[in-house]
RNA sequence: CGGGGUGUAGCGUAGUCCGGUCAUCGCGCCUGCUUUGGGAGCAGGAGGUCGCAAGUUCGAAUCUUGCCACCCCGACCA
């Protein structure tokens, strides 16, 4: 038993740390607050990728590439913005480095100080608006609908593999439009794709919703969000899409002339996911044994062990493993077949458990003998054996099963685990018994949340969308509520 | 950034209080043979600036100082 991890009842975090080592995810890096992402977490992050990639094309996206730095002057001209981020910038002092008198060493060259400092980006708002400045005068550039793919950094003091690092990966879209409708339309359309992702891709059921004030992005006017919930009973926000309005517009001096002649701002929207999505990933379903991986975003989706005793059975079994491999992947299936005689059956069982495969065939003499396969499922641990007839079909039903049972057991947890409280001894004994999404009234204060947050450590994860307003009164000053929010401890 | 903890071979560790054949054990790795339907067995072997840097001392994994990294808790955040 080489690869334990720690249970989730033992140390839910440490289950985690653990995972995404053991699974050959991602590694802490030399560089304080940096991940290296290894090729199997790249892996989920490319598959990732190309999905929501495909999904932005279809929306009418296109994709562009802004730089890494930006000037700290830009930074400045957004109030709010500024305040948000001030905190965690990292900052570009000096071009050059030079020998250190002793000759040893290197240091900063103080002759090479920039005139203007520059920002690696935390988020890119300003670089973009201070470009689109130029991209806009009539109505008839408009809309502006760029995606970047890039990283950013934001100086965490603690951070979590995928969760929260220094630097991460992500996407941000950046639009600009005409009217206020057609950025409020954008903000949503895009929500929607974010939540659309989540759960057919990534299985995983999220609630959308508006933030409070206190929680919105700085610079924005509205910020909404996708909100799941993991094992451990935290939410975890997934995703954002911002209705910025006229904010950036006027910051960066954006205008357009309409049909009717007039100058006016245009409004903007930005939206964006990051890596963190492979943490919440992993913390949706994944369980003592390892990772549960959906097989849409599964670089291997299929797995086949042989089991032999000597060459002539390996011969065997490789030529039926051969014509399964090609069928599933005519299908669009990735297999693997690993025939590799330094590590035995039962270790690739379990290193491929390890790693969330969804599906495992093992083919062994026996089964040559029979014209059948041994099928396991990841997410059950279920074995069956299958007759060779028609195997590719039932493996593509399977996996799709699959994806949907993983979704369903997502789904169901998050029902058991929403509760709603009415009042705060309610509230509070909730959160610490049984975590979890909780639905309660507040009176729409940014004072109220805050000290609900100081008493709890529970924030106000969002307004969700869609719901019938229901009266009600304030959990902590009775003051009357029109209709309920999701509280929840929080990644 | 505040409080606490940890750092010894690729990984996990013993030893640190009480300085002196103490660099220990397990996994992994390499070679060979036997094995192969749930993390194989036996035999042999390789591998360590004891996180880094100064200092104290005849002598430092062990004591002192500084630094670095990681983990946990808090504040902040995707």
């Amino acid at each position: 038993m080489a690869k334990q991890l720690t249970t989730r009842e033992q140390n839910y975090s440490e289950w985690y740390q653990d995972l995404v080592i053991k699974a050959d995810m991602a590694e802490n890096s030399a560089v304080r607050g940096c991940m290296v992402i290894k090729p199997y977490g790249f892996a989920i992050w490319e598959k990732m990728q190309s999905a929501l990639d495909q999904m932005f094309k279809d929306t009418g996206h296109v994709n562009a590439y802004f730089p890494l730095f930006i000037p700290k002057s830009f930074f400045s001209k957004e109030a709010a913005h500024i305040e948000g981020f001030a905190k965690e910038c990292a900052v570009v002092t000096h071009y050059r480095l030079k020998n250190t008198p002793d000759g040893k060493g290197i240091e900063v060259d103080p002759e090479a100080k920039l005139e203007e400092e520059l920002i690696v980006r935390p988020t890119s708002e300003t670089i973009i608006w201070n470009t689109y400045r130029n991209w806009i005068q009539s109505y008839r550039d408009l809309p502006i609908l760029c995606n970047q793919w890039a990283n950013v950094v934001r100086w965490e003091m603690r951070t979590r593999l995928f969760l929260r690092t220094a630097e991460f990966l992500w996407q941000e879209g950046h639009t600009a439009h005409a009217t206020e409708k057609e950025a409020r339309e954008e903000t949503m359309k895009m929500l929607d794709v974010y939540g659309t992702f989540a759960e057919e891709f990534m299985a995983m059921p999220v609630l959308k919703g508006v933030k409070t004030a206190n929680e919105r992005f700085a610079g924005a006017i509205d910020t909404f969000c996708i909100e799941a919930l993991m094992q451990d009973g935290k939410a975890l926000q997934a995703g954002t899409s911002h209705f910025l309005g006229q904010n950036f517009a006027k910051a960066f001096d954006v205008k357009f002339t309409t049909k009717e002649g007039v100058q006016e701002h245009v409004w903007a929207t930005s939206w964006g996911v990051s890596t963190r999505l492979i943490g919440a990933l992993i913390m949706a379903h994944s369980d003592d044994n390892g990772l549960i991986l959906p097989p849409k975003l599964a670089p291997i989706q299929v797995v086949i062990v042989p089991i032999y005793k000597n060459e002539e059975q390996l011969a065997q079994i490789s030529e039926v493993a051969g014509k399964i491999t090609s069928e599933l992947k005519s299908k669009g299936i990735s297999v693997k077949y690993d025939d590799r005689d330094t590590h035995k059956p039962g270790w690739k069982f379990s290193e491929y458990e390890l790693k969330g495969v969804p599906v495992r065939i093992a083919i062994g003499p026996r089964d040559i003998e029979n014209g059948t396969v041994e099928v396991a499922r990841r997410d059950t641990m279920e074995k069956t054996t299958y007759q060779l007839m028609d195997l590719s079909l039932k493996i593509e039903h399977l996996l799709d099963k699959i994806q949907q049972n993983i979704y369903t057991k997502a789904l169901e947890f998050r029902d058991e685990t929403t509760h709603v409280a009415d009042s705060f001894d309610e509230f509070k004994k909730l959160l610490d018994t049984k975590g979890g999404f909780i639905r309660a009234h507040w009176d729409g204060t940014t004072d109220t949340e805050l000290k609900i947050k100081e008493l709890t450590k529970a924030t106000i994860r969002c307004i969700p969308l869609n719901e019938k307003p229901e009266a009600g009164k304030c959990i902590l000053t009775g003051n009357p509520s029109i209709q309920r929010v999701v509280f929840a401890r929080a990644y």
